[in-house]
DNA sequence: CTTGACCTTGTACTTGGGTACAGGGGTTAG
DNA sequence: CTAACCCCTGTACCCAAGTACAAGGTCAAG
């Protein structure tokens, strides 16, 4: 009975009330169930539902790609070969950027430290490594 | 005198041609130095440079703060101290993509162990902890 | 029993990130 | 010298991911 409206469902994970809406339609949150006027119920655990869904989409996540992940969960049709094969493949993705994100900070890194470690107000010299646009 | 056209960078980049006027217009890209009849001119350093926006793209950046990342080394006018202080905050925000990129890997990797390890074609079971949305 | 803050639906608009098209000029192989 | 293929500009269109608006129904406080 501590069911969440549409408006507290937004409140609570930080979205404007009509991305909920859409989100429905995207099949990304499962259609609740409605109370007797017709107003949706979500369950709380909804709100951290569409936390994940914000959260991968600051990763570089489409929607579309963030329904996949999530229904790899909720696939009672599916193999268990078939889910292992799917995820597999986004594990192996993940690492990816993981190791892409890791050389963009490796060469903010050094050019912190090449460049300013003596904290005065000097010119910052550019890096002609071009390290940013190097490493990946 | 090894200067690229549009044409040829976009080929060499992997991206649509009007992709890099585009890019120019945002600043992303400097304007290049023109032939006489006004075509562009690129330096083959402007392939790296696309393939790094294309990178960042694909981990959550906008085109907005992939422009702040590279603004980061050339700003004549910036003091160093500014740069170290801009370039921190990057490298911060970048350890949180990491740190939820990893929550989420282990998260499938947990659904690829406790569900498909013997490989068979049984049924997948729904992993009620919902690993996914909670470990954020 | 009404007023205001919620909810419903359908539809239209916005923003970011491109892409395409039209109308014109440059360049090079045959 | 001309055909095929590149380039230029301005402008218009496209898709993903929302966001807003209008016309109406609901519910709780006064």
């Amino acid at each position: 009975m501590d069911r969440l409206t549409r408006g507290k469902l937004a409140g609570q994970s930080g979205v404007n009330i009509a991305t909920i809406r859409y989100y429905e339609k995207l099949e990304l949150l499962p259609a609740p169930p409605r109370s007797n006027a017709g107003y949706r119920m979500f369950s709380p655990e909804s709100v951290n539902r569409i936390r994940f869904i914000k959260h991968a989409q600051e990763l570089g996540f489409s929607l579309k790609e963030i329904k996949e992940l999530l229904d790899l969960r909720v696939t009672p049709d599916a193999t268990a070969t078939d889910v292992r094969i799917r995820a597999s493949g986004k594990i192996a993705n993940i690492g990816e950027k993981i190791r892409h994100l890791r050389a963009i900070k490796k060469s903010l890194e050094l050019l912190v430290n090449s460049c300013c470690s003596d904290g005065s107000a000097s010119e910052c010299p550019i890096l002609e490594s071009l390290s940013l646009e190097v490493k990946l």
